[in-house]
DNA sequence: AGCATTAATTATCTTTTGTTAATCTTTCGG
DNA sequence: CCGAAAGATTAACAAAAGATAATTAATGCT
């Protein structure tokens, strides 16, 4: 079911844990399977959880009056999400999650996984991972927003994932740059004539 | 000195030390006085620090190889402020933090403060609301980027900081805007002329 | 394989932003 | 209170981005 040895791997603080407070902590997860293109979370949702995508690979998307959809977060294999609005703040997700490949989801109930945290304080070293984790990668992602020009930002983002950019359309990677579509095309264009 | 019931006030989580956990803590602390202009902390640097800014205003910012400077974040009364770069990932620090008027910071090493929080759990609570809060700001901050113009950038920034509006220079939060002080200035009479 | 749908690119035009420099305004120190 | 320095605004032009629509490319489905 789930590869310990891989998630210990990835996950250095679980080495902290004895075997006991790892079973415990399994035995109050399940796993979901989705196909590409199912929605396990929606806009305005209160139901908090926190997932650890085992496999595959997530969108978040906000939806504007005109229906017109724009994705603001991708995560993909090892990496844990949640909607910061309800774990964070106790308020409805304002984006919806959607799966864009065949993806297994791990995941625990928010109020029970308070509980774990409050009964076993070593389970705090992960939260605490988790939050640096995510914090630095939004620490940064600002800083690129205020430094770099649209175009510097794409250059950036090829390079820091280049394994998405197979994998999700362009569109998203526009929207999380916070330009249009048709932007990031011309950018494109521009870059590739540019080196000839 | 330090006002504790003022600081119990803004940090609920206080609450749950003891006078003696308190009087620890702060007897590994120190205090800061800045004048306007003053600055703490250099780029490149690796100097691991807390701060608590007691009273004051202070702002970082990036220096460019052509010594222009870029604004990134300003920190105000009761809010926390560190350098990233050091504390997250033990690296040097990106920016340079300086104080924009008479300020007093509380302040304490980040060697230190982990030692405490190592040896004192209770501590963790208020290390967790910390992150909470600026992970929540820094979300915040990125959808905006993402979802908004300039110039709706502008109007939230100014309905969420009035305070700040009249406290700091308008280019500083031009930079913080992720456009330049001129297309602000632009904005702003827009926005002027638009409501007649 | 063939059709329908979705994504990406291109084109055109408008709006906004960046850049640089000049001109007001404000602020601050002597 | 005055003059220097820094900040804000304005102007003028170039570059980039938004909006809309048309076209091409890619993808998925039966």
């Amino acid at each position: 079911m789930v590869d310990l040895e891989k998630i210990k791997q990835a996950f250095p603080f679980i080495q902290e844990l004895s075997p006991t407070d790892i079973m415990e902590f399994l035995g109050h997860t399940r796993l979901m399977e989705l196909e590409a293109g199912d929605i396990f979370l929606e806009q305005g949702s209160r139901k908090g959880c926190i997932y650890f995508v085992k496999s595959g690979l997530v969108r978040s998307y906000y939806t504007d009056d005109n229906g017109e959809e724009t994705t603001n977060r991708l995560r993909c294999e090892n990496e844990v999400l949640s909607s910061y609005e309800i774990d964070l703040f106790d308020k409805p997700s304002r984006f919806t999650f959607q799966a864009l490949e065949p993806t297994e989801l791990i995941m625990i109930d928010s109020a029970i996984m308070r509980q774990l945290l409050d009964k076993n304080p070593k389970l705090e070293a992960g939260r605490t991972y988790f939050m640096k984790k995510t914090l630095s990668e939004c620490l940064s992602a600002i800083d690129d927003f205020i430094l770099l020009s649209p175009e510097k930002r794409y250059l950036k983002f090829a390079t820091d994932y280049p394994q998405l950019m197979n994998r999700v359309p362009m569109k998203y990677i526009a929207n999380m740059l916070g330009i249009t579509p048709v932007s990031l095309s011309r950018i494109r264009k521009r870059i590739a004539t540019k080196k000839h």
